[in-house]
DNA sequence: AGCCGCGTTGTCATCGATGTCAAGCCTCGA
DNA sequence: TCGAGGCTTGACATCGATGACAACGCGGCT
């Protein structure tokens, strides 16, 4: 119940000075061992503790970093978070997140504000808003990393994944698998996302020696309705895709229900982004995964590098995704039958009773592995 | 790239005081509308921003929650953390997370310390530590809300399950399929938790015009392993319970392996805690699952009740558990033959084609339910 | 011996906001 | 007309730490 302690308590105690005091806190070189020892001893007898926010006053930021995303109960994002924590503690940092909530991106700027006036010393953000343009003379005062996606007419440093090597990874896969016809199921091309997956497709079709051909491009889908649409149209085609890359979640959405309630479960797929229930269907879908551990330490340490040098190039990271073979993208062309399923289950059941609950792999293969509640 | 503007230069500006503008700024009443107006126009002309470090240090306290946990990639905590974080920013707080990693528990008091040093308002702590006596002096000075288990001697607010009426529940969800022999299996009872459990498991053997049979009642596993081993215990008793009660993860994690490893997936299952791959075996298994949302508002709700009064003596909020049938716990006791198991992920594309990656809904029925990763 | 230089320590102001207290002004009633 | 009381506004100190700069002491040098 002691009251609180400040460096003017410790400094009488030790009689010294507080700066003095200050100085032995801060591992100053310049202080006497005789001084330093009396001074810890003080510290130690009245058990202070600096202050960080008047340390943060003083000296015009925080030591906090501020991590903006869209849910927090979203796994892809709690794990992000858990990386970035972990990073940020081992500098001596605390993180500040908030979440932005998916139904209004313009809260973004609210979000990202109310992190600046607490003086952040830099922020990571995955970007949702449409515009930035609040950001406009913040960059200099605060850095900013953004996760996955660079805003518009911004410079600055960001962490992207590698959509050019993804879509090729998950084309090539297909190819691998004895696919000859490949599509590719695509938002829009105004989103340069979708653009580079595509060109990724394109260069693994390319490197196989194949035609690209325009029948099997399916883009411009905005809904999981119309990304339905535009599946049903290429299967009911006179030559029909053996395989599909749905490039983005929402497509998949739209596309593996079709499969299932079709019956169509021979067509391969390979989805990019995981999504619910991917690995609990039967075939479980295959898919490229960003890593997000992997991103979040990626941003930390792009933070941590520009708040020891405010003035360098913004820079941007690239990370790979990993593809996670479930099934659906290894059925081969003439496959007729699924896999059977029961076998999956018991593998996971091994599985689980090998980690036992006890410590948490430092790779996790399956996104969707979690440890249960408590 | 405008520089730092401060209440003086707002004053300034506006030709007036700074303690005016500060009142203006906090809504004080006691400001002219003719000053008000003006000192507001300077506001948006300077495009001024509290910086509310500075007023962290003047009233002693930073508008910040603290959040310890576990580990922040923990489903379970990740949604605990996204209530918390939704209950703090209506309140205009932030929220600080940091996870203390399952390796040592010991360092959950550096945490802690980290985040008292940062002046926050509150705590929210999952504990973990063996010891809480670091905190002697601190609930005062700052208040703590434990989530889930309150620490050894300590008198303080909390936020808890009710374990009594959520063992009550399992079992008499057992007694409702027809069971009569439902075993109990637990861990050592000198845990408080298990204790009350095991009444609850009582209370509803009572309620039934039951006997409490000492043979079904197997407590004292600590490890998966020994769990593993007193459930087959139980099944090679004579007189076989036809059902379990497995109070805690640890235990169902021996028990469900054994199980299926012995194509004994005729006995009936109640599980507490959700864990991993619970719902996607076969039969999936029925949980008692904590509602992290539920929890973690109560806990933030607490905590803001004493901001509000930190006179008032302790409370200790008590959240109900959910029961989520999945297969194993609705066997009868006459089932020899699994549920077929190809129309339940059929059921759940219907459910993942409906939500359609839109909206989140707002109460999930599923925990494992979880939204793709972006 | 006296001066220089270096390393230690202290003084003072400051970061930006807010609590305290009082001054100034206005209104109302005696 | 004058004083009391209320409301608006401002001056000043303060929260706790740190940066700039100065003073001090001591050893070495000429």
């Amino acid at each position: 119940m002691r009251e609180r302690v400040t460096l003017r308590d410790v400094a009488h105690v030790a009689a010294v000075s507080a700066k003095t005091v200050s100085r032995v806190v801060n591992g100053d070189a310049h202080v006497t061992p005789a001084t330093r020892a009396r001074v810890q001893q003080a510290i130690a007898d009245l058990g202070f503790q600096p202050n960080l926010v008047a340390r943060s006053l003083r000296v015009g930021r925080a030591d906090v970093v501020g991590l903006v995303v869209e849910s927090l109960a979203d796994p892809f994002f709690a794990r992000l978070t858990s990386a970035v924590e972990q990073a940020a503690h081992e500098r001596g940092l605390a993180v500040m997140v908030s979440s932005v909530g998916n139904r209004e991106p313009e809260r973004e700027s609210v979000i990202v504000e109310s992190l600046l006036v607490r003086q952040v010393a830099g922020l990571i953000v995955a970007p949702m808003a449409q515009s930035h343009a609040y950001l406009a003379g913040t960059g200099r005062r605060t850095p900013i990393v953004f996760i996955d996606r660079l805003p518009e007419g911004l410079v600055s440093d960001a962490v992207l994944v590698d959509d050019l090597a993804a879509g090729e990874m998950a084309t090539r896969h297909l190819l691998d698998h004895g696919h000859r016809r490949v599509a590719f199921l695509g938002s829009e091309l105004r989103n340069p996302t979708t653009r580079l997956r595509l060109a990724g497709y394109r260069r693994a079709l390319a490197t196989h020696g194949l035609a690209d051909e325009e029948s099997l491009v399916a883009v411009g889908a905005g809904t999981a309705a119309e990304a339905r649409a535009a599946a049903e149209q290429l299967l009911a085609a006179p030559q029909p895709p053996t395989a599909i890359f749905s490039s983005n979640m929402r497509c998949s959405l739209g596309l593996v229900p079709l499969l299932h309630g079709r019956g169509r479960t021979d067509v391969a797929v390979v989805s990019f982004d995981d999504f619910a229930m991917a690995d609990s269907l039967v075939p479980a879908v295959t898919v490229l995964d960003h890593d997000p551990e992997v991103i979040g330490r990626a941003a930390a340490e792009r933070l941590f590098r520009r708040l020891d040098d405010l003035d360098a190039p913004p820079e941007t990271v690239t990370v790979p995704v990993r593809l996670v073979p479930r099934g659906s993208g290894e059925l081969r062309p003439d496959d007729r039958e699924v896999v059977p399923d029961h076998d999956r289950p018991q593998d996971r059941l091994q599985d689980m009773a090998r980690h036992g609950g006890e410590g948490r792999t430092s790779t996790m293969t399956s996104l969707n592995a979690q440890e249960g509640a408590r």
